[in-house]
DNA sequence: CTTTGACCTGGAATC
DNA sequence: TATATCAGGTCAAAG
């Protein structure tokens, strides 16, 4: 590793926001190593994370290295956020600026579709600490170890070449057929997954509805957190409660819910997605 | 077009 | 310490 270095000073941002966005269920490559420190990696390169006094230090693989360009930008440490946040109506919506004041900073981060994509089709009825879990011993096997305990995604053209019992063998279930299906649908197709990122995202979402094991709320998790598509909003059992308990929207359906969103979050819905997900995970409110 | 149940597995809840 | 339930959903069959 290399020495730390001084990422940022950052006023606007919280260890309990930091901590979410990096363990909360967005991404599932890092790991806690101390009270204020994660590691994990992005694009095959290890970063090293601390926060203290509010200011990010971070450090990096010698051989897998970051940049502080790129890890500036993969955590959206950019003006472009707070013009974000202050686009969203929490002058209004006292539920959402309750929310967003009670965890600092937290932010989608700019992760790879590819990656993204794999993680959330192993999603479906787990935990967070399991779809890690599952994740890592596909990645552990079929990877590129970049560090001790880290592995890279294998990637689509190598997934598609595993028989499903293969991945079924490591512990993916049911899920194992939508991995092993949706690899060689895209592995058969050249480019078919970075291209979606250049559409619009309703078209990009009708392209990601084709892949087996990808419904509504997947689509929409892979959008946000790996297409940088900000408004998908994806409606998971929690945002269903936050729905219906905060909102009021009781006895209304998914799409019905989703204009709602659409309507009264805007082009960041996705953003405030995270804060109103991350809340009603947290308990932050009294119920 | 909405509703229902199966699908893998195991950590967490209740006996 | 056991046993039953349910979890960041999807899909297909049925109403």
């Amino acid at each position: 590793m290399s020495p730390w270095k001084e990422l940022i000073e950052y006023k606007n941002l919280s260890k309990l926001g930091f901590h979410e966005t990096l363990t909360g269920g967005q991404c599932f490559g890092w790991n806690t190593t101390s009270d204020n420190s994660w590691i994990g990696s992005f694009s095959t390169k290890v970063v090293e994370l601390r926060f203290e006094n509010r200011t990010i230090f971070w450090r990096t693989s010698l051989t897998y290295p970051a940049t502080s360009e790129e890890i500036l930008e993969y955590l959206w440490v950019e003006k472009s956020y707070d013009d974000a946040i202050n686009e969203l109506p929490w002058r209004s919506d006292s539920v959402l600026a309750e929310c967003i004041e009670a965890l600092p900073g937290l932010r989608i981060l700019k992760q790879s579709i590819d990656e993204t994509l794999f993680y959330f089709l192993l999603s479906s009825a787990k935990s967070i600490p399991q779809i890690q879990a599952i994740g890592k011993l596909v990645f552990q096997k079929y990877g590129k170890k970049l560090f001790e305990n880290i592995y890279s995604f294998p990637g689509w053209d190598r997934l598609a070449q595993i028989p499903e019992r293969e991945l079924r063998m490591l512990k993916l279930g049911y899920r194992a057929k939508y991995v092993a299906q949706t690899a060689r649908f895209i592995a058969s197709r050249q480019n078919w997954l970075e291209s979606i990122m250049e559409l619009k995202y309703a078209d990009a979402k009708k392209q990601l509805l084709r892949l087996p094991g990808v419904g509504e709320k997947v689509a929409d998790c892979t959008l946000l957190f790996g297409g940088n598509f900000l408004e998908a909003f994806p409606i998971d059992t929690w945002i269903e409660k936050s729905m219906e308990k905060r909102y009021n929207l009781n006895g209304w359906n998914t799409a019905q819910k989703l204009h709602f969103a659409s309507m009264h979050f805007g082009k960041f819905a996705g953003l405030a997605q995270q804060f109103l997900f991350s809340a009603e995970r947290l308990k932050v409110f009294k119920d």
